[in-house]
RNA sequence: GCCGCCGUAGCUCAGCCAGGUAGAGCAGCGGGCUGUUAACCCGUUGGUCGUCGGUUCGAAUCCGACCGGCGGCGCCA
């Protein structure tokens, strides 16, 4: 067996502080530096980092194995801990014996290429190694976490819907077709309408997964696949949805602030969680700021991209946007019975700039005014059999909202792009690595 | 779908306007240095100038088409 089939975890290491302790480190090393008689070795294992030493007079046969290692090589090393403020973090291994387990080749991701986006993402597969990426990655992951811990908490059951689908979710919207045995099938953009079935098995229902737009948007927040936290909430109306996704913001948020400190920190920003209540204003009355602030919208017109940034720069914390015009929403958005112009849906907008973060509202729950508004937007009525034919059966007033993972993360970690927050972003021109 | 910008060494870029046989920094390689943190010092390898065509005695440089990338708008999570 080899000696280096156990190992210690760095991010152990670094926690139990096993001064004087013989331990042995595997990963790949990220930094190398030779100063005549000693080395220095930066190791990374995934849980952590850590610096190795070495001198030539101590061991000069080891030394001989060190002239050769370059950036990447897999390494393993036994070594014992020592305290010592030049290293990074206070702890270095000083190594007694050192095996390479994997050579690399010249690493092709140097200094310079951190200008050069298009060049790191043709090499995405070897850029998730860098802290940086790594952090937003371990970030977007500890927000998936989140997520379900909210959601688990508060009565919600996962819920999976498929992503072969028959039809489309919405109206006019771009879908992937794929061949399926002789048929046309699409992947699916959301989970909506399958989870509104799924409330009268569980009341709640949410799914945190893929989805897909065959939008040739070229954007800072657009993706062909996506994911999204979507969830659907049987009795809830607008309010009841809307305090539900605050919450469900809020705790993500305290969360990563919480649990991601360092990931924040190597990332450079200063991410304070948003405290409730969330502001509230309806479509009315963005409308009205982002004119008075030079926009030309028209009532009934959805916001521009410069309509929602010139909304978004007087609030400093996510908002919602109520009430938008039927004119600007799908078919299954419930009208508003006090004026039927509006229906009982909201935005949830970052502030900065950073746009769209949520979507959502109150479905409608009778089958003739269902049927009425599909052939008002004339879509095709069978296509949507099985989704009508769910209010023939007791359907209750509900409600849900979908919120766009990476925009989220975009937000949170303060990304030029959501093509950062996603491991291998796929967009109208990029989809390999 | 529309508009704009950019393709020269593995990476970042200069050279292009005023056509004359390809340059720098980093990375790599060789050497030096006993505490490096983006180390430093000396030396050195490396290029069908995105592709195809045109103009010209001569094209990285001028013209055209195409391909690839980046950014903005629209659409939306």
């Amino acid at each position: 067996m080899v000696w280096w089939r156990e190992a210690e975890r760095i991010v152990d290491i670094f926690r139990s502080k096993p001064i004087g302790d013989i331990v042995i480190v595997r990963g790949w090393i990220y930094r190398l530096s030779r100063i005549g008689g000693v080395a220095f070795i930066g190791i990374r294992d995934g849980s952590g980092y850590i610096q190795v030493s070495l001198k030539r007079s101590v061991a000069p046969s080891l030394f001989e194995i060190v002239d050769k290692l370059s950036v990447e090589d897999v390494v393993a090393v036994r070594g014992v801990v020592v305290e010592d403020k030049r290293a990074p973090g206070g702890l270095e291994v000083r190594a007694q014996d050192i095996e390479v387990i994997s050579k690399s080749s010249v690493w092709p991701i140097t200094r310079s290429a951190v200008k050069s986006i298009g060049f790191l993402f043709d090499k995405r597969h070897l850029w998730i190694r860098s802290p940086r990426v790594r952090s937003i990655l371990k970030i977007r992951s500890e927000v998936c976490r989140l997520i379900r811990e909210y959601m688990d908490e508060n009565g919600f059951v996962e819920f999976h819907s498929p992503i072969f689908v028959k039809s489309a979710c919405e109206g006019g919207a771009t879908l992937f077709p794929v061949e399926y045995f002789g048929n046309t099938v699409y992947l699916t953009q959301s989970a909506q309408l399958y989870q509104e079935a799924a409330i009268a098995t569980f009341g709640r229902v949410y799914t945190l997964g893929p989805c897909f737009r065959a939008e040739k948007s070229r954007t800072r927040k657009h993706l062909t696949e996506f994911w999204q936290i979507e969830c659907e909430i049987a009795f809830a109306d607008l309010d009841e949805d809307m305090r539900i996704l605050e919450e469900l913001l809020v705790y993500v948020c305290r969360g990563v602030a919480d649990r991601c400190r360092e990931e924040l920190d190597i990332l450079g920003v200063d991410f304070k969680p948003p405290t409730p209540p969330l502001p509230r204003i309806t479509y009315t009355e963005a409308l009205e700021i982002a004119r008075s602030r030079g926009s030309e919208t028209v009532w009934g017109e959805d916001f521009s991209s410069r309509d929602e940034s010139l909304v978004s720069s007087i609030f400093d914390k996510p908002f919602f946007v109520t009430h938008y015009p039927a004119s600007t929403r799908s078919f299954y958005h419930m009208l508003d019975p006090h004026d039927p112009r509006l229906t009982l849906s909201f935005d949830l907008i970052a502030p900065e700039g950073y746009g769209e973060l949520a979507t959502g509202g109150q479905r409608i729950s009778d089958y003739d005014t269902l049927v009425k508004r599909i052939d008002e937007q004339r879509l095709p009525r069978g296509s949507f059999s099985w989704y009508l034919e769910l209010r023939m059966y007791g359907c209750p007033p509900h409600s849900g909202f979908g919120m766009g993972i990476e925009r989220l993360v975009r937000w949170i970690c303060k990304l030029p792009s959501v093509r950062m927050a996603i491991p291998f972003p796929r967009t109208p021109d990029r989809f390999e690595p």
